[in-house]
DNA sequence: ATTATCTATAGATCTATAGATAATGC
DNA sequence: ATTATCTATAGATCTATAGATAATGC
């Protein structure tokens, strides 16, 4: 055992990248910091040397899923520029995103338990929206930059609480019902106020 | 000690109380059956006379907590009709709501921990949500009973996003500019398309 | 010599239960 | 006699730490 110190970082990083996802899955309180260290192969007295607490591993989890969806997002918007905006709510509000928690949006999945937490989740999470509104923005309708960044947190609001929403359905018609209802109303936007 | 079967009942009601309060303060994990217990004044012994487990509980307590949101919603509807929807808005996206999660809606508090458990506290919780969009889409612009259903998710998704986007911001100036977004962009809609 | 990980455990807490106690209600 | 509550505790789990072990890197 024991290993190079290269092999630390990447152990590191695997914890990190295990706790984002189980953190999403089970919430905060549903995962042990043992069972976290076995997900990334390790045993849990090494995890001390990582990190000063669980919820520090909680803010460093926390930043590392919405730089992924932050990078997910960029690659969507470069994929299909004539999309716009379309692009990312089309994404975000499928059944595939409310299915797989553990690898989707963290506010959805640990914005309650985050709001409850110490600062350093919260910041990590908050600046993680401030860069998905930052993409959306430019994307909206409007007349001038203030009211595309009103229109982007109209958006970013309804497509959080749809997925919360969705989730609480154990039907998936019902689940689906929401999805689209959301969907259609945000895309319907376009048409009533133009392009800007 | 021991009291009348009568004062059992209310014993039995203040424990779910307090539950639908701390529960939403601190989460289905964030708090123990012994201080639930101590909450209602009585020692947590005596929990599993009432109660099956914690998680029936929560299914009762979010039963509760959905029941006397649809109630405020109701009288604040009846208490002035000529604002139709806009009532409702107007209290669900206020700093007072986001601020005292153990008063306010269940969804966003709870929705998270919720879509994790059994069947019997996310059934509770997506029954209220029913009954709340049953209050909301009759007060919905809209050509069909069908659009205005539609727009009543469109909105209710939108308001449950805002207050758990809102809490992430330790500052409340940004917390505040969500719920406003939220606000003017939902009530302008009455505007572009017409009351039905 | 340093350090990343492992084994083992301390100390706290949590759900659930068993048995005792003291009131209600026949 | 029944029953609602209380005291006490079993059994499990969780965070965090202490000390041992076996590599790395000078």
């Amino acid at each position: 055992m024991k290993v190079s110190r290269e092999q630390a970082a990447l152990n590191r990083e695997r914890i990190v990248e295990t706790a984002a996802t189980l953190f999403r899955e089970r919430g905060y309180d549903g995962i042990g910091v043992a069972d976290l260290m076995k997900g990334a192969g390790l045993t849990h007295g090494g995890f001390y040397g990582h990190f000063g607490s669980k919820e520090d591993l909680l803010a460093e989890a926390c930043a590392k899923a919405l730089d992924q969806s932050v990078q997910r997002w960029q690659q969507r918007v470069a994929a299909a520029p004539q999309q716009g905006r379309g692009a990312i709510i089309d994404s975000y509000l499928t059944p595939r995103h409310c299915d797989q928690p553990g690898a989707g949006c963290a506010v959805t999945a640990l914005g309650a338990d985050v709001a409850r937490c110490g600062p350093a989740a919260r910041d990590a999470l908050a600046q993680g929206v401030r860069q998905q509104l930052a993409i959306l923005a430019p994307l909206e309708p409007g007349a001038d930059a203030q009211e595309q960044r009103r229109q982007a947190i109209a958006d970013y609001a309804a497509m959080v609480g749809a997925v919360v929403v969705a989730r609480l359905f154990a039907d998936p018609a019902q689940s689906h019902e929401v999805l689209e209802a959301v969907r259609a109303t945000l895309l319907a936007q376009d048409r009533s106020q133009g392009p800007s």
